[in-house]
DNA sequence: ACCTGAACACCGTTCAAGT
DNA sequence: ACCTGAACACCGTTCAAGT
C-alpha cells in the first residue's frame, strides 16, 4: 500500500473504466490505463499493488454507483424488490464490458453488499426468513447475473436469435418456433418477465 | 479451414480442457496446448483459425456432454424441467473454469441448442406458450448461468461468507444474520431451492 | 507442399539506474 | 526518497526459411 500522491483511486478507476468503455475489456492494460493518465506505466504502482487491485478499483467504482437507497416504503415488497433488482441491472448493465469483472470481484464490492442489505430487508419486512431468506437473495443475484451477461453478450431478439430462426426446424422445431415469437420481445420485457416470474416464486 | 490430419476437433478440445483443469484459464495457451499434444506451436494452426476458434472447440466439448434425452416422461413438467436445469449445472459446473468461455461462445453451441430444444419442448406440454415461453426459457438459463457462476467464485455458506459475518452488524444487520443462516445451506439446497422458486412462479 | 522456429508486437512486473 | 525506463518472461500470430 504506498501512498497515493495527485490520485486518488477513483480517479484511477475513472481512466480504467474509460479504457474499458472506449476499448473493450481486452484493451485494459497497465499502459494503456497510464497513457490515459498521462503517467508512466510504473507510476500505477504506486496506487495499485497489481493488475488485480486496478480491477477490484473498476468494479468497485461501477457497483457503489447503484442506488441502494429504500424504494418507496409505501409500495409493496414485490415493487420494492423489483425496482433494486432493476436498479442493479441498469447500473451494472452501463458497462458491459465490466461484468465479468464484476463476477471475479464481488466479494470485496461494498457496493453490492450494500444492495444486498436493502433488499434483504425488504424481504425480511415480507416476513422472508431463514433459510429461505438465503435462497431467496441468491436466487435473485444469480438470476440478475445471469440475464445481465445474456443480455449483453446477444438478446433473444437479437442476431443471434436470427441465426436460430435459420437452425432446421425438423431438428429443432420449438426452437425455431420460440424465435419467432422471441422478436416481439424486447430486452425490458425479457428482464422484467424472468423477474415476474421469479417474485411470482417467492409470493407463493 | 486447413484439413485436419491426425487430430481431430476433439481430440484438440480435449487437450486445452485438460491445460485449463490443472493450470486454470490463465494457464491456457497456444503454447501449452502444444505442448500438451507434443507438438510444435504453429501446428496447432493446422487445426484452427486462431484462440478463439480453440475455446470455441472446448465450448463445445464441455456444453456436448449434457444429456439432452427427455426426461423421464412420466414425471410432471416440473420435475423434468428440474432435471433438464440440473443436468446443465452438474456438467457445466465440472468444468468451473471454462464458464466464461461458455457464456462468451453459447450461440455457437449446438449442445445449449438441443438443450433448450428439450426444455422448450417440456414447457410446451405444460401449456407454457408464445411470449411466456420465450421469458421462460431465458429465465431458466440466466438463473443457471448466473448460479453456476456464484457457486464456483465462492459458495454462500464458503469463506466470502464468513467474511460477511465480520461485517459490522451496525451497518449491515439483515447481513450478517442472513450469512449466520446460510451455513447451514449446502451448494445444492441453494441451487435447487431458487430453482424451486422459479418453477413455482411459472406454475401460477 | 508441409511444417516450424525465429521474429514481431504485445503483456504484467522486476529491478537497477537515474534524479 | 522518489520515479522510471530498460529488461525479463510471457503471450498470439506472421512469415520466411527449412525440409
Amino acid at each position: 500500500m504506498p501512498r497515493p500522491r495527485s490520485l486518488t483511486p477513483d480517479q484511477l478507476a475513472s481512466a480504467a473504466l474509460a479504457v474499458i468503455d472506449r476499448d473493450g475489456l481486452a484493451g485494459l492494460s497497465m499502459r494503456a490505463v497510464a497513457q490515459e493518465l498521462g503517467m508512466s506505466t510504473m507510476g500505477l504502482y504506486r496506487y495499485v499493488r497489481d493488475r488485480e487491485e486496478l480491477e477490484r478499483l473498476v468494479v468497485e467504482l461501477v457497483l457503489s454507483a447503484v442506488d441502494t437507497e429504500p424504494p418507496n416504503p409505501g409500495a409493496s415488497w414485490r415493487e420494492q424488490v423489483e425496482v433494486l433488482v432493476r436498479r442493479l441491472r441498469d447500473t451494472v448493465g452501463a458497462h458491459p464490458e465490466v461484468v465479468p469483472l464484476t463476477i471475479a470481484h464481488r466479494h470485496h464490492s461494498l457496493g453490492v453488499l450494500r444492495w444486498a442489505e436493502t433488499v434483504l430487508a425488504v424481504l425480511t419486512e415480507a416476513g422472508v426468513e431463514g433459510e429461505r431468506r438465503v435462497v431467496a437473495l441468491r436466487g435473485l443475484l444469480s438470476y440478475a447475473i445471469g440475464a445481465i451477461q445474456l443480455e449483453h453478450l446477444g438478446a433473444l431478439s437479437g442476431p443471434g436469435t436470427t441465426a436460430i430462426t435459420e437452425l432446421s426446424p425438423a431438428e429443432f422445431p420449438h426452437m425455431t418456433e420460440t424465435a419467432r415469437d422471441a422478436r416481439n420481445v424486447g430486452a425490458d420485457q425479457e428482464f422484467l418477465g424472468g423477474l415476474a416470474i421469479l417474485l411470482d416464486g417467492l409470493g407463493v
